[in-house]
DNA sequence: CGCCCCATGTAAGACGTTACATGATTGA
DNA sequence: TCAATCATGTAACGTCTTACATGGGGCG
């Protein structure tokens, strides 16, 4: 019998390295460029972050570190995703979208949904963006409940920021559904084949 | 001749307080059920979060709290922004918009316009917009480069999920067009009488 | 030779999260 | 009287930011 393994926490930056070490083992520099590139900007790339995180993904053995042997340059730690990794990796991106997951903005979900093929298979990819609309619903009617309470005693400025918020929700909404759509094609093209 | 006052720098939090403390005087307990509030979830509403950020603002005389003397109920304290607050507040509102500020989520800019009508002006609110606009349109061009440089090497869900980024963020763009329209046909209305 | 890129790390400090603690008042 | 709500705070802990440190390799 395990010992539980009291369910541990993962901080997002520790996902976005697990995701991007399933695609490719990397090393600390590689992935540095990674989130210096623009649309990983959400991520620091700096040492201070990046190096202390993978050890400690490697403390709690979902990535393991080993050195690239001397063909002349200096030492470079690659790491790879462990199985223990992977699982984790998973049951981050299997979990239903819950109502906490819409009120700090669409970043970490669509981090989940870019890595969930690769990682999960595109069945969960197709789970996640159903949930996801079903989340997006409930969210948008919050949304609006709000607005009727409260926009006649708004300035103009802060009528348009809420607007602007509402509508991207809703437009996102709407991609969610073309997103849902484009997979469905898919599975009909490739069938059973896979 | 003052010294110089080393630039302070103060977390967003901290300018989300200043902000709603501009518009009304609100204790601690206020504070966090805004928070709390959906359209406010970005911040978080814990006293751990809150009551040590207040307590910066005013070590830095940003605001003023003044104890409301005993009607009844538990002491409570009230909290002003001070000029200088309100002067900082003005500052990080009218901020030419950075190519930085848009790599990390809206919310901040938002926020900024949100409180820009009523601490900075509608003039404010405008050059805001207008610097939003040209920002934008800059950095959707790279976003476009970006995708036509990886689109092809990606799985389908990381594929639309840097779809979904391109479009929400030219989305945003539209709504610049309409919150500009919307001001200044505002300001067609009210003229010069204010 | 000097400079920039590769590559990894550490240390101090700031900030937020989580959990705990306290106590008054209101209402069932 | 018991629970909920008002109201303010603190302590421990984890993580990120900023800045510094180190050193090899390639190139002009």
């Amino acid at each position: 019998m395990k010992a539980p393994a009291a369910q541990l926490k993962i901080p997002s930056l520790g996902y976005a390295l697990l995701g991007l070490l399933q695609q490719n083992p990397s090393s600390g520099y590689d992935l540095r460029k990674i989130f210096s590139s623009s649309s990983m900007r959400t991520y620091s790339d700096s040492p201070g972050a990046i190096y202390p995180a993978l050890a400690r993904l490697q403390k709690q053995a979902l990535v393991r570190g080993t050195i690239e042997d001397g063909n002349g340059l200096r030492r470079r730690q690659l790491f790879h995703i462990t199985a223990r990794g992977l699982a984790e990796l998973k049951k981050w991106i299997t979990q239903p979208i819950a109502p906490e997951d819409l009120t700090r903005g669409f970043e970490q979900i669509m981090l989940r949904f870019a890595f969930s093929e690769n990682a999960a298979g595109p069945t969960a990819s197709l789970q996640l963006l159903q949930s996801l609309r079903e989340a997006l619903k409930v969210h948008i009617a919050s949304l609006h409940t709000e607005y009727e309470a409260s926009h006649k005693l708004m300035p103009t400025s802060g009528r348009l920021a809420f607007e602007s918020g509402m509508h991207t929700t809703e437009y996102f909404l709407q991609w969610t559904d073309y997103a849902i759509a484009t997979y469905e094609k898919e599975r009909r093209k490739k069938g059973k084949s896979v």
